[in-house]
DNA sequence: TGGGATTTGTTCGTATGTATC
DNA sequence: TGATACATACGAACAAATCCC
């Protein structure tokens, strides 16, 4: 799976797209840590703000928690609200 | 010699330029520690990841070599690669 | 043995500027 | 005008390694 740059749907939605279904496959496990920002940045070649942006949406939709000097933890799913 | 803060080159590009003028003249000695990451920001006043995106271009080069816990070294010469 | 201080390493939080479309 | 995207810059928090008493 990889990021079309030039593609009809922005970077950051498709990078959302593409986290929450290995959310969903259990390739990033509940209550482990996603890759970091700056790995996300280098293994899909975007800017910080793309990777944040894509992070942000999973936020919202409760899949993840990031915390300050530690990581962005996938949440589990009876944690869901 | 100074940071300009706003300068036409990045203060991290201008940071390891004025590192790397201090090795080569001898100012910071083979083998001996660089001033600490926290004392390099209070000179320049700088945030450190400015100081360690300018480290990063150093070690780069092989001018210096960070070591976790200890400081980080200029390297010898001969041992440039 | 232990604890505190120092230093580099890693991570997320926030803001600004620039460029493109 | 606004959304997208990248780079730069500073903050804050935590982790790990080292050193010293």
């Amino acid at each position: 799976m990889t990021i079309d740059h030039d593609g009809a749907l922005p970077v950051y939605k498709q990078l959302a797209n593409l986290l929450r279904g290995q959310i969903e496959r259990g390739e990033l496990r509940p209550n482990r840590p996603i890759p970091a920002e700056s790995r996300l940045m280098q293994i899909h070649e975007v800017g910080r703000d793309t990777v944040r942006k894509a992070i942000a949406i999973l936020r919202e939709e409760g899949l993840v928690i990031a915390i300050q000097g530690r990581g962005t933890f996938v949440k589990p799913k009876d944690e869901a609200e």
